[in-house]
DNA sequence: CTGTAATAGTTGGATTTGTAACTAACAAGC
DNA sequence: GCTTGTTAGTTACAAATCCAACTATTACAG
């Protein structure tokens, strides 16, 4: 009954969800119609794109994001090859991903309009 | 690479992205720990206890919240015993939501709650 | 009235996520 | 060597979400 001081919309993590989600809405849906990706694969394609060959636990530390997130977005972007994985020599563990030609079209295509949408929200 | 001035640290949606997830981590288990609610119980209890008594629609375009994800929200708080439901006389299609006395008694503990989490973000 | 459209809210099935357990490979102590 | 612990990545199952279809009710045009 608003008779407290407290307002919903000055509660930071409240602010910044809706804020990240209405920011990110549009260019979701680039990625998805283009390529048929979902947010974890398109986090994966543009940490490939912009860092070059990297392993799982790599991305998932820059990234932020779980694991078997990542499993699962590698193994669909390998699937839909805009990625391929080798295996390190010395520790077979490991796997290096990088992304094939058509990866990397997409991630040109993907960061020309990041690129272009984020100057159009700043 | 990086051959390209594009820094993905500097595209907006991934920012706020990171930083909503990040700030409300804390908070999010201080309410699934106290009283078992999801993030989406949260925001329907949040947006009761500011606003008074609401419709699911209603809430639905406060918090810009599907009506899928708010129907089962209000499911599960009412199974819970903190939202009680009353059909509307005008209009049997509407049912009007107000929390119980211990719905009233989590919000006001969250509220609290909220209200020093954020002062510390700030 | 009566047929058609619109609105409030719910439900079902496919998709996605989260959590925990798992395999495989390496490391370190004994 | 052998045991124990750790790390990279995958998988299984449960939980949550999304989308589309659904019921029930109201609105409104003819």
């Amino acid at each position: 009954m608003a008779d407290d001081n407290f307002q919903l919309q000055y509660f930071l993590p409240y602010l910044l969800n809706q804020a990240a989600e209405a920011s990110s809405l549009e260019f979701q849906q680039i990625y998805k119609s283009r390529y048929g990706m979902l947010r974890t694969e398109w986090r994966v394609l543009f940490h490939l794109g912009l860092y070059g060959q990297l392993t799982a636990s790599e991305i998932g530390q820059r990234a932020r994001m779980h694991k078997t997130k990542i499993s699962r977005a590698v193994h669909r972007l390998t699937e839909r090859r805009f990625v391929t994985r080798t295996r390190d020599d010395g520790d077979r563990r490991v796997e290096h991903l990088s992304l094939t030609r058509q990866g990397q079209a997409a991630y040109d295509d993907l960061r020309a309009v990041a690129q272009r949408y984020n100057a159009a929200l700043m």
